[in-house]
RNA sequence: GGGCGAAUAGCUCAGCGGAAGAGCGUCGCCCUUACAAGGCGGUGGCCGCAGGUUCGAAUCCUGCUUCGCCCA
């Protein structure tokens, strides 16, 4: 027999994880084969950002992802998950400047191209390997043989293709447009990496005297600076107050250039004095005015943020605010200020650098992205790719519907340099090798586009580019489309927008039949996670623990303010214990719901590993009381009708039980409702599995002499050992998914059949066997478990120790009395009673007696009593019983029992619910009122015992 | 300003037309030989407010209040 010490009390993650980790990788469990006939199921991994490590938004999705993978694999699907990581240009870029900054003094112009891209690819190797190996720690079944990059030589090969077809096909070009400008990186920053943040700031009224000397035009602004580069001054045509001036002409302070006033429905008249200044080159809006009346941009501020010619050499050379200053004092000097109001101004900031963007007017490549968006909104709409939850779709269709055309050049290093090349000559060649002379002039060598492309537009190929794109490999046929992308709806532009705009236009096919958005996940407080508030969770502390002073050093060295050091020494004052990968997992999936936050804190992850140690104490349990086990002559015994019928009831009933949570867990996979198929699988472990089933498994289990000597005890003994080990080993299949490394452990140790394979992560998913599905056990165990449970709450309210064993009486009769008997043991087990069961109680305080015929109950003495419902009572004996406490108890239910009745009364005196609710809706109401009043009564006539009792 | 959403137990959230639920917390009692990372039991709700539809509303509709998020 095993001994409680092979296994230990505890289950530790930390030995078992790596073992099993390092068998499936050895096994290449994770790989799929893509000339395999089975049918493929593929998810591509959005890529991690090569800059970071693993970060709990990269567990909640990749476990949601794992979830997915593990089970169709299991399923049979084919399964395949794309491993990869993204080489985040901009944020590289962000990265090693303010490195070099710090370490040399040096910006990167002064380190040279060349220096930089070797630091940028030294980073990459460090850094990447690192996101990978977190990726396996937490069990991730990436299939690594296919790991790419998305600056890898295939990759590099499928961005160039995609660009000179795109050129070809005239989707891109190139454009003067206005742009955000960073000064800081001195690159173009997308639309959706810039903030717009309200700050502190004034609205400056500046007066432009008219050329012919009759007054001045006062206009408002918020830049004062920019008025070097203004071309108009514009007024709204509805503004009766200006109707006289337009057309005039107005010197412009400062530089004595003339410019007109113009009409433009753009002013508002409500706004300042209703009279704008116009900048066209610094202004998106004021652009957009420039454009309708053909006025000259003139560019005053330049790409390092300095003012610069044609402003006068007076502000040349200036920082944007510091001529600011320098104007608005001359502004005043010069007679020319009006009015200073405080005014919050809206400000763009970089989300990458945290710079103030700058509009600026610029030549870069763009994306016509027009046609593409209505290929991919149209994708949508006719389901051909389908959101969930539903109601991102609206978000999307939002953006695509008011699509703008996507800026991709960058004035960065790191990344994919655009293939154009300009001759002297004035000519563009876009070309997939470099062109030695050009092809209108015959000059040699053009010079190649100093820029590279917007990370995200090799993101946008990667569903495809990964699998072998441009080349038709058969990885690209059986794979694409994936089934899936999971990924975080502030996502959605970058990734899932434009990977269906690509796939669309490249493959003719969407790249994914369903986008899953998780939730994103805060702290407890609900706050989002940043370094700079102190309050990260990263996920593999949560898997290996972190002392406080790990924490905090790691802070030190990032730099971290004051502000997040108070926050981790409050928030993690213990540190954080070690959880397991499997608890980390599990957590997630669980309170994955449908909510667009997940508030996760270690005291939640803390339960859903006690989670994991309960499963792991049920399997030690029955791993002690295996022995003599033979699987497969159980199993015979389970496909054979006269075996079922060897099946006790509790049996019977957590087979059918594991049915029932098997198409749970099932069903809510399909759904993508991971919290709900987690939950199922915990309260059928704990609540059903050991609350129940082991309990009354135990007392058969229990190797003894009667028992060797008894060939039928032995039977039970087998069949009883045979349905926990099914149990167990069904579980571990159903909870493999979401926590793999405990069930892998668990389930190799479990005797099984000898044909099933080596590993449980190739093992067949449960599937629902309705010849298991017990209706009438499910119903004799309810009765077993609401008399045990009545038991326990008598001892409870009575303040009698659980462990002690008191008489009870239970009184019942017809069909359900004999279940009672049958399982007497069971509930004697459960609830620690004597139990006599009969129609009616006779007797006292110190001690009843049940009559097998009904007649009135005759109860001389104190009792406690329990209505569990109109047929079935319970009694306890009790000769110090406190009569306060018992009758208050029971006046308590019977208001209980008098509310649902006063409800159900009115309910079914309504003529309108008798006439036109249906019927078995009707006949419902009327026994749930039959079986309160019922209830009532025996509370009633418990009352009565009570009061004459204690008389 | 435009759009999207949310409000249910102390907290986090399920439920989305026919009996108000879970997990965590909290309060009692227990070291009951799988598990104290445990067992048993209890407490706790005008289901945001006001109308409407319906025989019947936490659930559907309208308005309001408060709070999020995205876009300008």
């Amino acid at each position: 027999m095993t001994t409680s010490s092979a296994l230990p009390k505890q289950y530790d993650p930390s030995e078992v994880e790596p073992r099993w980790l390092r068998f499936w990788l050895e096994n290449k469990f994770f790989h799929a084969d893509e000339t395999s006939p089975t049918v493929p199921y593929s998810i591509t991994l959005p890529p991690p950002n090569v800059t970071g490590s693993l970060h709990i938004g990269h567990a909640l999705g990749s476990t949601m992802q794992d979830i997915l993978i593990r089970w169709k694999r299991m399923q049979g699907f084919n399964a395949m998950w794309m491993p990869g990581i993204d080489h985040a240009s901009i944020a590289v870029h962000v990265l090693l400047e303010k490195d070099l900054k710090r370490r040399e003094k040096k910006t990167r112009f002064e380190l040279g191209r060349e220096e930089f891209l070797k630091r940028a690819w030294a980073w990459k190797e460090k850094s990447g390997n690192r996101i990978s190996e977190q990726e396996k720690l937490m069990g991730f079944s990436l299939d690594w043989e296919r790991e790419r990059f998305t600056m890898d030589e295939r990759s590099n090969a499928a961005v160039l293709e995609a660009f000179v077809r795109l050129y070809e096909d005239g989707l891109i070009f190139r454009a003067k447009r206005m742009i955000n400008w960073d000064p800081s990186s001195e690159t173009v920053v997308s639309d959706l990496e810039v903030d717009t943040v309200e700050e502190k700031g004034h609205l400056w009224e500046i007066k432009y005297p008219f050329v012919d000397g009759s007054g001045a035009i006062v206009v408002a602004t918020t830049r004062p600076e920019t008025m070097l580069g203004d071309t108009a001054v514009a007024v709204n045509p509805a503004d009766t107050r200006y109707t006289d001036v337009i057309g005039k002409l107005v010197t412009l302070p400062l530089t004595g250039r003339q410019i007109p006033i113009v009409a433009d429905p753009w002013p508002d008249p409500e706004f300042g004095s209703g009279a704008v200044k116009v900048t066209p080159a610094h202004d998106p809006n004021d652009f957009e005015i420039g454009q309708r009346h053909g006025l000259e941009a003139i560019q005053v501020i330049d790409p390092k943020g300095r003012m610069c010619a044609p402003a006068p050499a007076k502000y040349v050379g200036m920082t944007v605010d510091e001529a600011r200053k320098a104007i608005v004092a001359d502004l005043e000097a010069g007679g020319h200020l009006g009015e200073v109001k405080d005014h919050k101004v809206p400000r763009g900031r970089s989300q990458r650098s945290g710079a103030v963007i700058e509009p600026m007017l610029m030549d870069q490549w763009w994306v016509k992205a027009g046609p593409l968006a209505e290929k991919a909104a149209n994708a949508v709409e006719t389901g051909k790719t389908k959101f969930v939850p539903e109601l991102w779709t609206k978000t999307y269709m939002h953006w695509m519907t008011n699509i703008r055309d996507w800026c991709i050049s960058r004035q960065l290093w790191w990344g994919h340099r655009i293939p154009a090349y300009y001759c002297e000559c004035g000519t563009t060649i876009v070309a997939r090798t470099a062109p030695t002379e050009c092809g209108s002039c015959g000059k040699a060598s053009p010079r190649q586009d100093e820029d590279v492309l917007d990370t995200w537009f090799s993101s946008a190929l990667w569903p495809f580019s990964t699998l072998g794109w441009p080349e038709k490999t058969r990885a690209l046929a059986t794979f694409y489309p994936n089934n899936v992308l999971v990924t975080g709806p502030d996502i959605i532009f970058f990734w899932v927008a434009r990977m269906m705009m690509f796939g669309l236009h490249f493959m003719g096919k969407v790249p994914f039949r369903t986008v899953y958005l998780t939730s994103i996940v805060t702290d407890e407080n609900g706050d989002k996670m940043s370094k700079m508030k102190g309050n990260v969770i990263d996920p593999l502390d949560v898997v290996y623990g972190a002392s406080l002073e790990t924490l905090l050093g790691r802070a030190d060295a990032e730099n971290a303010p004051d502000a997040a050091v108070k926050t981790i020494k409050k928030n993690f004052a213990k540190g954080i214990p070690s959880m397991g990968a499997d608890a980390l997992r599990f957590s997630l999936a669980a309170l994955n719901t449908s909510g667009r936050y997940i508030r996760l804190s270690i005291d939640r992850v803390e339960g859903y590993r006690n989670f994991i140690n309960k499963l792991w104490n049920a399997s030690r349990f029955a791993l002690m009381n295996l022995d003599g086990y033979d699987p497969e002559r159980f199993e015979a015994q389970l496909t054979t009708p006269a075996g079922r019928q060897s099946l006790g009831m509790p049996e019977r009933w957590i087979l059918s039980r594991l049915q029932a949570v098997s198409s749970e867990v099932d069903t809510a996979l399909e759904g993508f409702r991971f919290a709900d198929a987690a939950n199922a699988i915990y309260h059928f472990v704990w609540h059903e599995l050991c609350d129940w089933y082991i309990e009354l498994a135990k007392p058969h289990l229990h190797q003894t002499e009667e028992l060797v000597q008894d060939p039928q005890k032995a039977a039970r003994r087998h069949v009883v050992q045979g349905v926990l080990a099914t149990a167990l080993e069904t579980t571990m299949r159903l909870l493999h998914p979401f926590a793999p490394y405990v069930t892998e452990e668990i389930w190799q140790k479990l005797p099984k059949p000898p044909q099933l394979p080596g590993s449980l992560m190739i093992t067949v998913f449960p599937r629902r066997d309705t010849s298991f599905v017990d209706a009438a056990a499910e119903a004799e165990m309810k009765l077993i478990q609401d008399v045990a449970v009545g038991c326990r709450m008598l001892k409870a309210t009575y303040g009698i120790e659980p462990a002690k064993t008191v008489p009870v009486g239970i009184r019942v009769s017809g069909e359900r009395a004999e279940t009672l008997k049958r399982y007497r043991d069971a509930i004697e087990r459960t609830a620690r009673v004597k139990a006599q069961i009969g129609a009616s109680f006779t007797g006292s305080s110190e001690a009843l007696t049940v009559r097998a015929e009904s007649g009135p109950d005759e109860l001389t003495g104190v009792a406690g009593k329990e209505v569990i419902n109109s047929e079935v009572e319970i009694v306890m004996p009790l000769g110090q019983m406190d009569f306060v406490a018992e009758k208050a108890r029971i006046v308590k239910d019977i208001g209980k029992a008098d509310k649902e009745i006063g409800g159900l009364e009115k309910k079914l005196g309504n003529a309108d619910f008798l006439a036109r609710a249906p019927e078995d809706v009707v006949a419902e109401q009327r026994a749930r009122l039959a079986e309160e009043q019922s209830r009532k009564q025996r509370l009633q006539d418990a009352y009565a015992i009570l009061e004459k009792a204690s008389k």
